[in-house]
Order: C-alpha cells, then sequence, then structure tokens
DNA sequence: TTTTTAATTGACTAATCAGTCAACAAAAGT
DNA sequence: ACTTTTGTTGACTGATTAGTCAATTAAAAA
C-alpha cells in the first residue's frame, strides 16, 4: 500500500494510455486512489515525477538484463541469455516498456543522461560488451554503436511479439530471429 | 510564405524541443510568425496538427528511401541503397527525424495506422522486401518484422552519427555498418 | 465593377491544470 | 504522556491554454 508506488503505476498506465501532455496530475492521483497533494509530497513536480519514473523502470529493466548470466560459461550463451532476458522483460511488462520507448524518444530522455546509477549500468553493458569483442565472439567496432543496434534489434523483436503473442511459443521463429541478431553481431 | 508550412515547420521544432506536452499553440502561432487564430484556420484543433505533421514527415521520409533504386541492377546493391538513402535524410533533416521517433513511440502513433497514403507505402515497401527474398537476398521471415528490424537498425546509425557527426565521411565506420546490416538480412 | 469566398488578425473566454496550504492523522522519538 | 516529524487530505488559486469570433483585408469569381 506505498502510495508512491501506486502514483508511479498509475501513472506509468495513464502516460501511455493518453500522453504525457493529456495526463494531467489529478487524473494520476484519482487513478492511483489518493488524494491530489500528496502527489507533489512525494515529488517536488509533475517533471519530477516523470524523471523519477523514468529512472526507476529503466533501472528495473537494466537489472533484469544480466540476471543469471554467470551461471552460464559460454560467450554466447551468455549473449543469447542477455537476449532473450531483455525481450522476455518487455513482453512480461508491456506497459513499462512502452513507457520507456515513450520517454527514451522524448524530451526527457536528457534528463537521464547524467544520473549516476544509468550511467554506471552503460559503462557496465559497455564492458561486457568489450570483453565479448576481445574474446572475438563479437565483431569490433564502437561499443555504444552496438549498444544502441543490440536494444534497437531487441526493441523490434517485443513489438512483433506483442504484436502476434501467439510467436513467443514458436520456436522456430524465436531460433530465427535470434541467429539474425548474432548474425548482426558475429565477426 | 506558405503560413501552413510555416506552422508546420515551427511546431517540428518546438515540438522536438519541449515536448507536445510544453509547446502551447501559442508559441508555435509565435514562433511562425502569424496569428494565433489562423493556426485553427488550417488545424482543426491541435491534435490535427500534430497527426498532420506526422503524416506529412512520414511520407516525406518514406518517399526519399526509395530513391534511384531503380538506376541500380543487382538486389543487394539495391538494397544498400535504400540503406543509405534512409540515414541520409535522418541526418540531413535531424530534427524533423526526432520528431517522428517521438511520434512513432507516441500516442499518436495509433492515428497514422489507418492513414491509407502510410498503409499503402507499407504494402510497397513489404512487397519490394518480398521480392528479395523471393530472389534469395534477404532471409525468410515475416517481413513486418524484417521491416521493423531494418528501421530500427537504420535508427541506431542515424543516432550514432548524429551524436559523433566526424563518423559520416569515416569511410571504414560506414562500410562496417553496412556489413552488420547486410549480415543481418542476409540468408 | 461588384459580389462572394477565403485568409488573417488578435482580443477574448471558459475550462483546465500544476502546485499550495491549512488542517488533521498517524508514527516515531523522547 | 508528550512532542516532533512525517503522511495525507481536498478545497483553493493564479496562471495558462485551446479554441472562438467578430472584424478586416485580400483574392477570386461573376
Amino acid at each position: 500500500m506505498d502510495k508512491r508506488e501506486q502514483l508511479l503505476a498509475a501513472a506509468t498506465k495513464l502516460f501511455v494510455e493518453r500522453g504525457f501532455h493529456a495526463t494531467p496530475t489529478s487524473a494520476i492521483s484519482k487513478e492511483a486512489g489518493v488524494s491530489a497533494g500528496i502527489l507533489f509530497h512525494y515529488f517536488k513536480t509533475k517533471d519530477d515525477l516523470i524523471t523519477d519514473l523514468y529512472v526507476d523502470l529503466k533501472k528495473e529493466y537494466t537489472n533484469v538484463i544480466l540476471k543469471d548470466i554467470d551461471k552460464l560459461t559460454s560467450d554466447v550463451s551468455k549473449i543469447r541469455l542477455i537476449w532473450s532476458n531483455s525481450w522476455n522483460w518487455g513482453l512480461e511488462n508491456p506497459i513499462k516498456f512502452q513507457f520507456l520507448l515513450q520517454a527514451d524518444n522524448s524530451i526527457y530522455s536528457e534528463s537521464i543522461k547524467n544520473h549516476p546509477e544509468i550511467i554506471a549500468k552503460y559503462h557496465l553493458f559497455g564492458e561486457i560488451i568489450q570483453g565479448y569483442i576481445d574474446n572475438k565472439v563479437i565483431t569490433n567496432i564502437d561499443i555504444y554503436f552496438l549498444m544502441q543496434s543490440m536494444f534497437a534489434l531487441i526493441t523490434s523483436i517485443i513489438k512483433h511479439l506483442t504484436l502476434n503473442p501467439a510467436l513467443k511459443n514458436d520456436q522456430a521463429f524465436i531460433e530465427k530471429a535470434w541467429e539474425l541478431f548474432y548474425n548482426y553481431l558475429k565477426p
């Protein structure tokens, strides 16, 4: 019954349904079932709410991506787990993922660039990718370009599977999608 | 001195700079150097302005993509021209492209889905891709998934080149990026 | 030329919204 | 028990905004 969490969940839903511009704070507090004033107790301004939510969800997403990779030994199987962890989260959290896409392509993406925890996560990924390049399982090109491409490809899988949910269990499609993904990366 | 065009240009700029929610129609007409009322002469509502602009720019972008491909003979060189036409437009029109990204990931993306001209363009691309699949120069997988992936990869190139403008003339990088792109597509 | 139609203005308004605040309630600290 | 801090409410407000409209000008048609 954490009201801050209720507000963030309500905000995620409404921002995705209506967009930032058509979602008044009054609608958020109403959807969350709390008073109008309490929103400004937890978040100084509406923009603060948006950036806090953005950072929260980005952290949640990036934390999932590396789940269980230390249980695997081969580099390629690790890359594959990063790949499937990523799109699985997107499929299991479609509203949260849609919010992240919306925020990533909005003016709010600027406000997250300086956030220390996000920067740290970015660096961590960069180092992991660089390791795979050094081990010659990923082709040698700018790691930031690689990360951006990888995220873009994973996003297109999530969009396609969200539109065609039956494909989630279509092993042939998943294998083929993985094949294309790794063909992009391999040296 | 077409006022409708002036309004659309001003709107593109301001929406990218401030976002939909923080761009009042008064700011758009001011930026365009016209009266406040005329905006509602050309566009019934602010939402109409946004969707009209979205459709206009999507058409402009998609029209460029196929430029000059009939001057080429081999399928692979055609795919490469589609690829470079795409990211060149994004680099030459960064604000327009950023607006398209923003709109594509916002609630307004719904309002474009039923637009006949956009649907027609989508079908045309689908048929072209299907032709390449039939000719065995592109791997056989759902064409809508392929189109989404291709657009995603091209977007990541545009983002990376916009962030690192010097790379535009770095022939080694461009070649390498093309190599990865076609590795993704080829059978 | 005269009439009709379309473009353009900017002051105006009704509605909406982000954020405040005084009051109260609950918890935590002493 | 009592004091302080923290959480919570909802009515309120000043500012802003989308959209209107009567009036004016320009263009096109008759």
